[in-house]
DNA sequence: TTAAAGTTTCAAAAAAAAATGAAAGTTTAT
DNA sequence: ATAAACTTTCATTTTTTTTTGAAACTTTAA
C-alpha cells in the first residue's frame, strides 16, 4: 500500500469520527445536553485508549476550563472515568461504553435532577382545594393526571435501571407481541 | 363566603397555576424545548376553555410575536389546535389533553426531527472500511451497536405510536413482570 | 520541601437561543 | 371592495448559556 494511499485511509477515518462526534453534540443539545459535554462523551465512546485532557480539547478545540468543567459533568453523571497509567503524572479519561449500563445511568441522572423535582411540584399544584368551579375542577384534574403519568414513565426508567442487561431488547420483543 | 375569601381562593388558583406552568416551562427548557412553548401547552392543558392569543400573551407576559411562532410550533407537533367560535372572529387554541396521544405525538416529532437524522449519520460513519488497526475496529464495532441501539429505541417510539391506549400502563405491567 | 506538571475555578467574553415589536400580511363582515 | 380585526414575519434586541483563559490550587517526583 502506497503512502498515498495511508494518508487517504487515515483522513477517512478522522473524517468519520469527527462526524460523529459532531453530530452525537447536535443531537445532545437537542435533548438538553451540552455540546461539548456530548461531543467528549462522543469522543471517548469511540476512543479505542484513554484519552488524555490535552488530546481532548486538541481534538475538539476547546479551552482547558471547557474541558474540565464538562469532564466534571461526565463523570458527575457516571458515563466517564478517569483512569491512570503507570508512570504518567497526566490521567486519562474513559467513557462507560456499555450502552444498557450508559442509558441506565443517564435515565438514573435525569430522573433525579429533573423529573423528580418536577413529580413534587406536580404533587403540590395538584393537592389545590377546588372551589367547585369547572376551571379549578378541570385544573386539578389534569395535574392529577399528569401526576399519574409522568410518574409512571418515572417508575419505568427506575425499572431499566434494574433490568441492567438488554433491557431494551427485551422491550421491544414484549412491546411488539 | 365573604369577598376576601373569594380573592383568596382565586389567589391560590393563580399561584398554582403559575407554579405548574413555570415548572413546566423549566423542565421543557432542560429537555430541549424552549421555554415558551412549553409554558403555552402547560397553559392550555390546564385551561378549561380554548384560550385567545391575547389571552395566552397576557398571562405569560409575552410578546404577539413570541406567542405566534410557539402557538405556530405547537400546532406543527399536532398537540395544540386552532378553534373557531361562532359569532367571534378572534382564534382560540386548545391542548391535546389526552396524555398518551400527547406523548405518542412527543415521540414521533421527535424521531422525526431529531433521531431519524442522527441514525442516518450512525449509519455511514459506521460503514468505515476498518484498515484493521485497533482504533478503527473499534470505532467501526461503537458506532455499529450505536446504531442498533439508537435504531431500537427508535422502533419502540413507533410501536407506541401503534398502540394508542394506555401504553404506558401496559408497559409499566409488562416490564414489572 | 519544592518546583514542575498538571487540574480546577470563576469572572468576563462570546456565542447561541429566544423574545420583541413594528410592519406586512390575512381574513371576514358588510 | 374595503376597512376593521386580527395574525405572522423577521430584523433587531435581550436573555441565557456556553466558553475562555488566567489565576489559584493540587499533586507528585526528586
Amino acid at each position: 500500500m502506497s503512502y498515498q494511499n495511508e494518508i487517504t485511509i487515515k483522513m477517512e477515518f478522522k473524517e468519520a469520527k469527527n462526524k460523529f462526534v459532531q453530530t452525537w453534540g447536535a443531537l445532545g443539545s437537542q435533548w438538553g445536553i451540552n455540546k461539548t459535554m456530548a461531543q467528549i462523551h462522543a469522543l471517548l465512546m469511540v476512543s479505542h485508549e484513554a484519552v488524555s485532557m490535552e488530546d481532548i480539547m486538541e481534538e475538539l478545540q476547546i479551552s482547558r476550563g471547557n474541558a474540565s468543567m464538562n469532564l466534571r459533568a461526565l463523570m458527575d453523571w457516571g458515563i466517564v472515568y478517569k483512569e491512570y497509567k503507570a508512570g504518567e503524572r497526566r490521567e486519562f479519561f474513559t467513557a462507560e461504553k456499555d450502552l444498557d449500563e450508559l442509558a441506565v445511568k443517564i435515565s438514573r441522572e435525569r430522573s433525579k435532577r429533573e423529573i423528580k423535582p418536577a413529580l413534587k411540584v406536580l404533587k403540590e399544584v395538584s393537592a389545590l382545594e377546588s372551589d367547585g368551579t369547572a376551571a379549578e375542577k378541570h385544573f386539578v384534574d389534569q395535574t392529577s393526571k399528569l401526576y399519574d403519568f409522568v410518574l409512571k414513565a418515572d417508575n419505568m426508567l427506575d425499572k431499566i435501571t434494574e433490568y441492567k442487561d438488554n433491557w431494551l431488547a427485551k422491550l421491544v420483543v414484549k412491546i411488539m407481541k
